[in-house]
DNA sequence: TAATACTGATTGCGTTTTGCAATCGGTTGA
DNA sequence: TCAACCGATTGCAAAACGCAATCAGTATTA
């Protein structure tokens, strides 16, 4: 279940540790959508994981030290999945994933809106967004507080354009 | 072979491109390597990648259009793989991976040299780079002609490393 | 001219990984 | 008490993978 070592290479090491059809779908959900727990990601999943994969993918990012497990105070058999410094530094791999697919693949548009904003808020806006999930996954303090968080920003976004693309299917209602 | 569309996500229908074990080590051994045959990429693998498989992502990655397949004047069964404009332009993401790699995993100094040059350098070396590749698989005038190739300058900053590891090894031969 | 090596693949076969559906024992709230 | 929910686990089929052997055509060279 660890990382195979084909060479040490860092671009194959990498591709070892998130170089499947999965991974980065789970840290993208819990990073973009904020979930921290096992349903969240299992049925709030767009692109339908099955539990086991699910299973078997947060448990091997645990031992590679991409996430932690903690119990929720709230519910006994709940636990709560936490990102790593090491996950959350994954933030700017994501916005070039999100930019280069939204040159050259059949993104929808609603979709798309979250990566063109992380675009183009560029590094400070990265940095920020780190920040806030350094304070939401490790008790860190937010060193720059201002404004609306950067997920909230995005997902508003989101939301508009859903909106919009409500009303232009629909105008007279 | 082609793309499934499990949503319309950008960073999901990335990892439908190049979401495995494979398709970005090819890529890699492309652009950082300068292969373009068959034979190159079958036996300069530091990762011993498979005939069949290899055969079988060349073949998905020109159906998606990241290779171009041509004939090589020099040998009539020799075919000469190009990058597109689409792969040539994942060299940021490349460097981000190398990067993140390098400061989480367990890389080797010498592969990882490369990495640590490519993110130095920053968005100003693989606009170089970039414009180079395209250069050489895309026929493009070079823009920027200065100084020695981006590709040179990795490969002789790994050639100093792997040169004073083995004077490092045996210091009195 | 004959032998040898190299070209880009393809095939067969056994192993491993993946995806899907059903299910598990325990917990919670009504 | 009971249905809904919790994080998984199991069985099974399909796909992907890894390896070795092989292919036909081409170039090199003895």
């Amino acid at each position: 279940m660890s990382i195979d070592r084909r060479s040490g290479c860092p671009i194959n090491l990498s591709l070892e540790v998130f170089g499947d059809r999965w991974s980065l779908i789970i840290l993208r959900d819990m990073i973009f959508g904020g979930r921290r727990h096992f349903r969240e990601l299992l049925n709030g999943s767009m692109e339908g994981i099955a539990s086991n994969i699910l299973a078997d993918r947060l448990k091997r990012l645990m031992e590679l030290g991409m996430l932690t497990k903690a119990d929720d105070p709230s519910h006994k058999q709940k636990a709560i999945y936490s990102l790593t410094e090491m996950a959350i530094t994954l933030v700017p791999i994501l916005a070039h994933l999100g930019a280069w697919g939204r040159v050259w693949l059949p993104v929808s548009e609603e979709l798309s809106i979250r990566a063109e904003l992380l675009e183009k808020g560029g590094q400070p806006m990265w940095d920020k967004f780190m920040d806030e999930l350094r304070h939401e996954h490790l008790g860190m303090p937010l060193d720059t507080a201002s404004g609306p968080s950067v997920r909230a920003t995005l997902q508003a976004a989101y939301e508009a354009v859903v909106a919009s693309k409500a009303l232009a299917a629909s105008p007279a209602a």
